[in-house]
DNA sequence: TCCTTTCTGTGTATGAGTGAAACTGTTTAT
DNA sequence: ATAAACAGTTTCACTCATACACAGAAAGGA
């Protein structure tokens, strides 16, 4: 590891988005702020997409020239970096009134999503590694309580995590997508679905492609199914069966747990209280299951009997 | 739905893409192909990024004027989505000598992240729904091959198809991002992710991300672990139980059986679907008490615990 | 009080980008 | 043979990020 490694200099984006960057003293009066020229960027990448963001554009909207920006923001990739973290926002307090880390974990899933909705232009912001800004740092530190308690080791949980929020960003991508060409040829998201649809049927023929021709067929890219729910639906339940297992035999990790739980008589008692949550939780999913697949015999027997 | 959803122009750009664009009668012979420029224009995104990617560079690059390339890409749009699809090349056939099920997604998946690290500036092109191209759809007509014969209905393929890609996706935008930073800043990507690590030691503070706090401290972010493959591994095992489940009832659905569903009207089949149904949803309720219970148990184990 | 330093917002300039339109010359269908 | 269709070029108008020099404003020190 090189010697600069060990004492890095905050670079100036993130110790703006940190608010720590140090302010001068003297000089005239400042007109503007960094956080008014992020506003201001944010709505217009919100009205006119991320491409009607110039430092022009940004200038015009606050009556100033171009120029005058880089007095607050070193440069055009600073002012986005801002902006990403200003959309992201923060989580709500929803998650904490949710029941159980699974559904803690969709209230975040679902409320990132809608972030990508409402500010889709963060997607197509360039990543660079984790981004070590405030706003995000609160949604891995919710994602965090969310899981806590589980029987995960650290690189585990920051995984499941992670596992959530890349659903959440891909869901994002898939479904901003679709808005961004409804709005484009003028359509209902509806309307480019099917668009999609007739492309592919256009398009996939079944000596090439087989099954996606017979997914096509079916009408596979028109279902109204939410594949994404699916998707994070089965990721939480590997997780569910993973912890259930490890329950036996890893002991549960609460925060206060680190320093308070361990020399206490009752620890055993807690243990099992845990344990027995954990098998509840499993039972309901078990349950649920069961219906969904009654749900389907059920609907099939319907199909069946009018056919 | 409007009548013109009926009958779609196709795109120029997917017309090229499927190589069904009608060519030129007449004129001068083409000195150049669209293979050729999208072939250049990649080589050009490998070698200095997307953003090197101009008409004039890639012109320059074949030995013709920036103007030239419009004769055969009606806009640098078209050029990205054929690039797009060009780069992403097909999987090879390696997945289908792997056994089972998971270890064939699992090939298409590294498969897949390989090539985001390869052309990392596939990820920061805008995605507007699926890409409707030839090369897309082998891959999804890949991932669909791999678990075919699984009892799913097709929007659940679909939907399992679409997470490994996500996935994938996921994991190529977090390390071609540290791949970027590495290159940008002159480090080793071990020396990011240290990077990285210090950042956040000297900006996350215990009181506002208590958790996130002890997993900066506990090292979380320079960990050997892959987040992604437990992330992904999980996502398996969770497809993995929700097709047990249903092996018992429903039969597998390869695809020549898509048209002989039994076409049996059956009333007594239904009756009894409904009643399972029902008996199912009352085991729902009784889980979710039992759960309840479990938790007011474990929240004053906790509370003993500590006082 | 006055001067120096430091800072603000502005004006101007530069190099690079996309792409429209008009132009010259070439090939093919009729 | 002729006209239509086309290839590649040239020129032009526009936008963008940002470097640099400037005039004036605020604060500190003499």
């Amino acid at each position: 590891m090189p010697e600069d490694l060990e004492d890095i200099e905050l670079p100036r984006s993130i110790a703006l988005a940190w608010g720590i960057a140090a302010n001068p003293q003297r000089g005239p009066k400042r007109e503007m702020s960094v956080e008014r020229i992020v506003e201001a960027a944010v709505e217009l990448a919100d009205a006119e997409g991320i491409g009607a963001v110039s430092m022009a554009a940004v200038a015009k909207r606050l009556g100033f020239t171009p120029m005058s920006l880089y007095r607050y923001v070193t440069a055009k990739d600073d002012l986005l970096l801002l902006m990403q973290d200003e959309a992201t926002g923060v989580p709500t307090l929803a998650y904490r009134d949710a029941e159980g880390w699974r559904a803690k974990l969709d209230v975040l899933f679902r409320e990132q999503v809608a972030i990508y909705l409402r500010h889709p232009w963060i997607l197509s912001l360039p990543i660079t590694g984790s981004p070590v800004t405030p706003n995000s740092s609160r949604w891995i530190e919710a994602g965090l309580e969310a899981i806590n308690g589980l029987p995960l080791d650290l690189t585990d949980q920051l995984a499941v995590v992670l596992a959530v929020t890349g659903t959440a960003r891909w869901q994002g991508m898939v479904y901003a997508g679709y808005d961004a060409s409804a709005r484009e040829l003028g359509l209902t998201s509806d309307e480019v679905a099917t668009r999609e649809q007739r492309l592919y049927e256009r398009v996939v023929d079944a000596d090439d492609y087989p099954l996606l021709r017979a997914l096509v067929d079916a009408g596979g890219f028109v279902a109204e199914a939410d594949p994404f729910r699916f998707g994070l639906d089965r990721t939480l339940d590997g997780v569910e069966a993973f912890v259930t297992d490890r329950a036996d035999v890893a002991p549960p990790r609460v925060v206060e747990s680190i320093d308070d739980l361990s020399d206490v008589a009752d620890e055993k008692k807690y243990r099992a209280a845990v344990k027995a949550r954990l098998a509840a939780e499993k039972d309901v999913r078990q349950a649920e299951k069961a219906l969904r697949q009654a749900r389907r015999l059920e609907e099939q027997a319907i199909r069946e009997a009018r056919g």
